[in-house]
DNA sequence: AGCACGCCGACT
DNA sequence: GTCGGCGTGCTC
């Protein structure tokens, strides 16, 4: 029988695609693999198969596949269930998930090659983008499209190619690009000859006048432990021979000449396979212990848990026993951690523990390790630990029995752009229940939502309150700087008790950190005469100026612009610099305390994992005194020399225009502060704020999280916010204004037939355009205890009638589901 | 998401 | 009159 799959294609389109299987395939097939397939005019793609069937389509003539790339699959079932509760859930597509979950490695895209036809001869003057063309394919006769563009110059490439094509000057193919190479090693062995002892001894005598050469033959029967018997040798690379005997190649080259050696490539993994010397674990405090055992108890009648812990009250050394625990009754643990909270000081730390039990998968690793990590996932030696962060949620697990997401409400585990905008604490609950497994969340500041379901009784709940070898939590000293401005006592953003605070650290060798939420040198510039701000020219922002660049940048889409010299509005030539950033505050401290050596952290400083690091070990290291930085300096981090820390202003963060604003902030400013003071002092935070009488400030001065959570869970439930009430923001992009307007208004209309006032707007948010298209926003309130599937039903039955309307053809839609 | 097809403005 | 711009629709 003719056999058909379905598919899922890596593109934001709904539904499966089905094929057919030519005869030649079908004892390859099966679900769960990826296979390339023809989509479109020209292009290929690797297509995930979800079924194997027999029943062709028949409104359609199917294409067949061109290539089955696994054996066996790589999507298990149960990953598939839980892609499907994503793709439902988040209101995206299964491609969507799709493309999300697979490192890109293990996606392989076709690409057009441009080759010339040596049999052409030109019968007709070409025109002068032709020749151009074929100059450029006279270099080297092979080249892809987006190469021949860039080095062309020509904008639309693709008429000329055709052009060409037509008068058979050229040939055109589509080539599968592998992006994932398997990394190799080359190895050395005695040659087909050399295989008997008499025949090695021979050589030894005619290398007499070799010394050389003979003393790396020598070099290699100790490497390998040839001994003349017939029995397995140690494989010897190449590298590990030269460099053991000395030799150059030149030398090895002269033995492979006279056919001793011959050398072969083999593939070695990147995932390190040394063996790591495993230490105990270390004992558990009886504080930890209780806490340790209450999870367990919990975890018999309930599926999720919320260990609340302060800061530094050894959180870790727990999970590490829970997983010890799991990892002995056979299963597997998937230790999830927002991405900048994934540091050496815990990888490190599991390392020790469960040595190359433990896999790490990190957005900043290399994209081959990530796909290495994967296909050993799929073998019979996956690993029992993982540590990663939120996309690792999408590993192929089989015996998983416990999750623990760790700063569980940090919002970097919900993806924001591309879909699927998931959020990786929810998702892995869901991933841990289709398990039967259990989930730790853990946090010295719960998300209001989670802590709610812990008071209620639905996660389990257990505390910590001590402080690991009882450091004390630090003192918070609140100092108004609207009342000190106004009096003119503050040197740049720096009030007088936080400079002789910092004074005073230096004097004594101790270390600070500095803690501003926002990145850049000054958020904007404005002409002083009449009050122009830059704005990008895609979206609707004011754009950031960049010191260090000299440049203004656009935080949306990364365009950059030079900076102007007078201003076009009105000629005026006075641009001044307004409000703050990191980078303003790095240069006014360095004038302050020109002695102390300064650094900065944040997103423009760690574009890569390396000075990421550079920079927390030039600071553990105490090669830094003063470390200034945006909520990443929050994270994760154990510094055992900092005395002060300094919120310069608290204001920025309070004043967002989001429900969750005053949690944020909290919760920002309690895990900053807890970077203060360790083992025999109690350390100091200085909070700058022009509202020091908010109650939220007092909140923050006694790590009182009680009160946070009473005022917010009051306002939530009054303004219809989570817990309470679900969220879905419904996006409408259009390039035109008033199609845009009307498409919402409309859309809004639709919404409210069925479900009246849970529907809100539609409004511009805050930014609305981004790169030329305009924005609409609306947003669905939905009560906790209504169905939310037949929501996502309506909202989807919506879509599609706005989307019938032939003047909204070209209408974007998206969701974000429990938006962040 | 690409890519082809189809319809209107500024050039030979 | 055409070349090339983008708007629209389809992909098994």
């Amino acid at each position: 029988m003719k056999k058909y799959v379905d598919v899922i294609v890596p593109l934001p389109i709904a539904g499966q695609y089905t094929y057919s299987v030519p005869d030649e395939l079908t004892d390859k097939i099966k679900a769960g693999c990826r296979i390339v397939v023809p989509f479109g005019s020209k292009k290929y793609y690797t297509a995930i198969v979800t079924k194997v069937h027999q029943t062709a389509p028949e409104a359609y003539e199917t294409k067949d596949i061109m290539e089955v790339l696994d054996e066996s699959p790589v999507l298990l079932r149960r990953q598939y269930d839980f892609w499907q509760w994503l793709a439902d859930y988040y209101l995206c597509t299964l491609g969507d998930v799709y493309k999300a979950a697979l490192p890109s490695g293990m996606k392989l895209e076709s690409e057009t090659l441009v080759v010339l036809n040596p049999e052409f001869e030109a019968l007709q003057p070409l025109s002068e983008k032709e020749q151009r063309i074929l100059d450029l394919l006279g270099n080297d006769s092979e080249q892809c499209i987006t190469q021949l563009e860039k080095s062309s110059g020509i904008k639309n490439l693709l008429p000329v190619i055709k052009a060409l094509l037509e008068k058979e000057a050229i040939l055109v193919k589509e080539e599968l690009k592998r992006s994932y190479k398997p990394r190799v090693e080359t190895r050395v062995r005695l040659s087909a000859a050399m295989q008997t002892e008499e025949a090695v001894h021979r050589q030894f005598d005619a290398l007499a006048r070799a010394p050389k050469q003979l003393a790396l033959l020598m070099k290699y029967i100790e490497l390998s432990g040839w001994t003349g018997e017939k029995k397995e040798l140690k494989e010897v690379s190449r590298k590990a021979l030269l460099d053991s005997a000395g030799a150059t190649s030149a030398v090895l080259n002269g033995l492979i000449g006279k056919g001793v050696f011959e050398i072969y490539s083999f593939e070695i993994g990147r995932l390190s396979a040394e063996q790591v010397s495993v230490s105990p674990l270390n004992p558990l405090s009886s504080a930890q212990q209780q806490a340790y055992s209450e999870i367990l108890t919990h975890f018999h009648q309930k599926n999720v848990c919320l260990l609340h812990g302060v800061t530094a009250s050894g959180k870790t050394e727990i999970y590490i026993h829970l997983i010890q625990q799991a990892i002995q009754a056979g299963k597997q643990v998937l230790y999830l951690l927002p991405e900048i909270a994934l540091t050496t000081q815990i990888t490190e730390r599991l390392k020790r523990v469960f040595g190359n039990r433990l896999g790490i998968y990190h957005s900043k690793f290399p994209d081959a390790e990530r796909v290495e990590i994967w296909r050993k996932q799929l073998t019979d030696d996956d690993y029992d630990v993982i540590l990663g962060v939120r996309s690792s949620v999408f590993l192929p697990f089989r015996r998983l029995g416990l999750v623990i997401v760790d700063e569980e409400h940090e919002n970097t585990y919900k993806q924001q752009d591309p879909a699927p905008r998931y959020h990786a604490r929810n998702a892995a609950i869901v991933l841990a229940s289709m398990f039967g497994a259990k989930t730790l969340l853990g946090t010295a500041t719960p998300c209001i939502e989670t802590y709610y379901n812990a008071v209620h009784g639905k996660y389990g709940w257990v505390q910590l309150t001590e402080r690991h070898q009882n450091v004390l939590l630090p003192h918070i000293e609140v100092v108004d700087i609207k009342e000190l401005a106004r009096k003119k006592r503050m040197t740049a953003q720096f009030s007088p008790l936080l400079l002789q605070k910092i004074r005073e650290a230096l004097e004594q060798k101790e270390q600070v950190i500095l803690f501003q939420n926002r990145r850049g040198f000054a958020p904007m510039i404005e002409c002083r005469t009449c009050g122009w701000i830059p704005k990008c020219k895609n979206c609707d922002v004011s754009l950031t100026y960049h010191k260090g660049l000299n440049q203004l940048t656009c935080h949306y889409c990364g365009y950059t612009y030079e900076v102007p010299k007078s201003c076009p509005a009105c000629g005026g030539v006075e641009l001044i610099n307004r409000g703050f950033g990191t980078e303003k505050i790095e240069d006014d401290i360095k004038l302050i305390f020109p002695d102390a050596r300064v650094a900065r952290m944040d997103l423009d400083t760690t574009r890569t994992r390396t000075a990421y690091e550079r920079i927390i070990a030039d600071f553990e290291d105490g090669k830094t005194d003063i470390l200034i930085g945006t909520q990443m300096v929050s994270k994760g981090l154990d510094f055992d020399r900092v005395s002060v820390v300094g919120i310069l202003n608290a204001d920025s963060m309070m004043n967002y225009p989001d429900f969750r604003s005053y949690e944020r902030a909290f919760q920002l400013m309690a895990q900053v502060a807890g970077r203060a003071g360790r083992k025999n002092k109690q350390g100091l935070v200085v909070l700058q704020t022009k509202s020091p009488d908010l109650p939220l400030i007092a909140q923050v001065v006694s790590n009182d999280y009680g009160g946070l959570f009473q005022s917010q869970i009051e306002e939530r439930n009054l303004f219809k916010y989570p817990p309470f009430y679900r969220l879905i923001y419904v996006y409408l992009k259009h390039r035109k204004e008033e199609v845009l307007d009307q498409a919402a208004d409309l859309m809004a209309g639709y919404l409210r037939n069925g479900l009246g006032s849970r529907v809100l707007g539609p409004d511009r948010p805050p930014v609305s355009r981004i790169q030329t298209l305009f924005i609409k926003k609306i947003v669905v309130k939905i009560e906790q205890q209504a169905s939310m599937s037949k929501v996502r039903e309506y909202l989807q039955q919506v879509q599609r009638a706005i989307v019938e309307d032939e003047r909204f053809r070209s209408l974007l839609v998206y969701y974000d589901v429990d938006p962040m």
